[in-house]
DNA sequence: AACTCGGGGCG
DNA sequence: CGCCCAGAGTT
């Protein structure tokens, strides 16, 4: 059956109308006030969409407060050195978003008069903004009734409409994209698609969800069903990696340490870190061209990933002689340490630094 | 369609 | 420990 058929038997015999009434109403009393349900600002909600991917709303608070007083307008932000961008995202993960964000932020400066796009085509074409942002922005700021299908809009709507698709492929979220074109409020798209996800969030958690708190449960066919917990239906992923470093905390005689900044692609571009080689490439006293006294192991650090795990051995050493010679990698004073972006798994190693 | 890309919190 | 989170880009 194509996607389209299937999509209009799941809202076969759906009361649509009921159930966006519901929803809506039950979002507008239950909201939770949050920084970036202020106002409609444009690029507030865009950062704020940005933030979020992945990423849960507790932890998203401080960082997107942090991040509007340091870049208050889309000016600003399209005006920053992306190291000052990179520190304000420090810890948050997926450093792409920012960098991302930056360039999409330069691009809307630059082509639109700095004001962001109103239209599919234009607001998809820029830098980190896909499927799920682009409907974010363009339901919320703008008011308009387009989808925007993130895991809580999936995991709701699977059980209320009973879909039992498997939500890690890609291609479930377009037949997820059509049942919300068929059911979604044309007089307050927003609320709606907010009101979708703030129920995922609250009431239809992907453990033990609330049902008898629910305020769609009358339209909620995997409840009737008694199946809610069966749904959604996801495949799970591999195990992960693991790569074994040896990382290095080197002193000069002036008290500076060594640090480089990571490759400009991949796994945490463009962050900084201690000097971090492979376990079987460690050569004992020498390090990028430079001659080293090794005082030993300072700790052991295990940091885990989505996707890889790495085992990191913490060595103390001093520099004896020679100059580095490699790529990004400089000697920083302690004070100034504090104005580069580390990963989570090297700002493990600043207590010992000192 | 599968992989890459972070980090935290929860049971 | 495994799972999940207001996903997007790359291959």
């Amino acid at each position: 059956m194509k996607r389209n058929e299937l999509a209009d038997e799941i809202v076969k015999d759906f009361p649509a109308e009921d159930f966006r009434e519901s929803l809506i109403r039950w979002f507008k009393q239950e909201q939770r006030t949050l920084p970036w349900r202020e106002n409609q600002d444009p690029y507030r909600i865009w950062v704020s969409e940005i933030m979020l991917q992945q990423t849960k709303v507790e932890t998203v608070i401080p960082y997107f407060e942090q991040f509007i007083r340091k870049f208050p307008t889309l000016e600003d932000l399209a005006a920053a050195d992306e190291q000052d961008v990179l520190k304000a995202w420090e810890g948050l993960g997926y450093y792409s978003r920012a960098r991302n964000l930056q360039t999409a932020v330069r691009e809307v400066v630059s082509s639109y008069n700095a004001a962001v796009p109103d239209t599919v085509e234009e607001i998809s074409s820029l830098k980190g903004v896909g499927p799920y942002t682009q409907g974010a922005i363009l339901s919320i700021a703008y008011d308009q009734p387009v989808p925007a299908v993130d895991g809580n809009v999936m995991r709701v709507l699977s059980r209320i409409l009973l879909v039992d698709e498997d939500i890690a492929k890609q291609s479930t979220r377009k037949l997820f994209e059509l049942l919300v074109s068929r059911t979604i409020s044309t007089d307050d798209p927003s609320s709606f698609n907010q009101g979708l996800m703030e129920l995922g969030a609250i009431v239809c958690t992907p453990k033990s969800p609330s049902c008898l708190l629910c305020p769609v449960q009358e339209y909620c066919r995997a409840f009737h069903e008694g199946v809610e917990a069966e749904l959604p239906v996801k495949s799970s992923k591999k195990t992960q990696k693991v790569l074994r470093y040896r990382t290095y905390i080197v002193e000069n005689e002036r008290g500076e340490v060594l640090v480089e900044k990571r490759p400009e692609e991949g796994l945490l571009a463009n962050l900084w870190q201690y000097p971090m080689v492979k376990e079987e490439e460690v050569q004992e006293g020498s390090l990028y061209g430079l001659e080293m006294e090794e005082k030993g192991m300072v700790d052991r650090i295990k940091h885990t990933f989505s996707h890889l795990i790495w085992e990191m051995e913490v060595h103390r050493a001093f520099v004896l002689s020679g100059d580095v010679q490699k790529e990004r990698a400089e000697f920083v004073s302690k004070e100034l340490l504090t104005d580069y972006p580390f990963p989570v798994s090297h700002q493990k190693i600043h207590p010992y630094v000192g």
